[in-house]
DNA sequence: AGATGCGCCATTGTATACAATAATTTCTTC
DNA sequence: GAAGAAATTATTGTATACAATGGCGCATCT
């Protein structure tokens, strides 16, 4: 239960319960594969257990949790196969978005990215590893809503939320990378030089990155969690 | 309650909700902007508002319907320019599925997309558009299980779905057109060459067909429902 | 007659109680 | 002492009861 801190402000009940869990997955406070209990998470927001399981069931259509029948909420784990599935649908995604992204992107739009960008390597640097990935996925949740195409967006979103918890299961030990957050800052400029082919690109360059850095091939150790 | 049968054989109780709604709503048999009461559905079904609800809310994850708070489901009705997106998100998504379909197709498969299609054909002879919508829509998540990245069918059988939708609402009066379903036979041929981008460019020569018939400019009568 | 405000009805949101399934512990037996 | 079985406990699935919000009609007032 410490894991989940009821830090974000209620903007309603449920919400803040979403965000709750969403953030504590999403800076690896709750590794792939852990059980989610649906009575402590009730008494720890003080809420019915109802809306416990409205939001659960939100997060699983949101890719992050796994809902079993008859065992609950965990969070979510993938099989190397799928891992591959889910980080070439990412690319694809991506990609586009980053080539739609380029053709509208504001100057307000640009210094927000920024803005979450420098958040990024302040938390680097500070060597909060879990608020540096959360930043990194909102930067990357950000790009996607400056392409104007918000299903297209929301699709992502679910894909690249997936791929942070592929990342947490799959990264290898020794390298020290946060999450190639660095590039982000090329990424940014090339999605203002207006140039959507460069900007995917850059953007399909970046992902690629991310990729090395996993070891997907052989058996790691969370991984036979499956059947 | 009419227009939504209990005909799917049930797998389990909520399997079944879903699938009937999702049918119905797939033959036009609940049109976009109807209203979709939970308590008459519990009825109908046998079943708790519960599970009413879980099954409302899953739909609405799939796109299918759009819920709104403290007034309900309804099935999803979209402005034109949200509908652009889909189309192009459903392009990005299908022709990439297509590629790696042609890749992959087995002879199996290829039998099953044939007998799809071949329903199809008799659906539309025999006049029954509904049916003959609703298994349009089957081949074409049949062709991205063909794929064999869930991650990515999944995303498209929610675009495709929503899809569908969209050419509910704006499809042209006058226009015979099932869904360009004839388009279909040469779609399963241009998988099963193994030409992944022959596959791609003909599934993209398929869906710009489909969005030419649809008049997204005008404003149509029913889209004034948004404000 | 039209517009506005009030009150009733219908529908959705939430909490709780009960049933069913899975997990765990303990007891028995070899 | 270990293995298996039965019972107990914990957790999830479902139904129902209650609260709250929204819509609708009627009455009243101008």
């Amino acid at each position: 239960m410490s894991e989940i801190s009821s830090g974000s402000h209620a903007v309603s009940k449920d919400r803040a319960l979403y965000n709750a869990v969403f953030d504590a997955v999403m800076e690896q406070r709750l590794r792939p594969g852990t059980r989610i209990g649906e009575q402590s998470l009730a008494e720890h927001f003080a809420v019915s257990r109802t809306v416990v399981r409205k939001v659960l069931q939100q997060l699983a259509s949101d890719d992050v949790l796994c809902i079993e029948v008859n065992k609950g909420a965990s969070v979510a784990l993938t099989p190397p196969s799928l891992a591959r599935s889910y980080l070439h649908t990412r690319m694809v995604l991506e990609t586009e978005l980053a080539r739609l992204a380029a053709t509208r992107i504001t100057d307000r739009e640009q210094k927000r990215l920024r803005k979450l960008h420098a958040y990024e390597l302040r938390y680097r640097e500070k060597g909060q590893r879990g608020r540096m990935l959360r930043m990194s996925a909102e930067l990357h949740f950000a790009i996607a809503n400056v392409s104007g195409n918000e299903p297209m967006a929301l699709a992502a979103r679910r894909v690249v939320s997936r791929c942070e918890l592929i990342v947490a299961q799959y990264e290898r030990e020794g390298v020290d990378q946060g999450c190639s957050c660095v590039d982000h800052g090329g990424l940014i400029d090339a999605l203002v030089s207006g140039d959507p082919d460069f900007a995917a690109r850059v953007m399909k360059v970046h992902l690629l990155g991310i990729e090395e850095k996993l070891q997907l091939d052989i058996s790691s150790d969370v991984q036979r969690a499956f059947s």
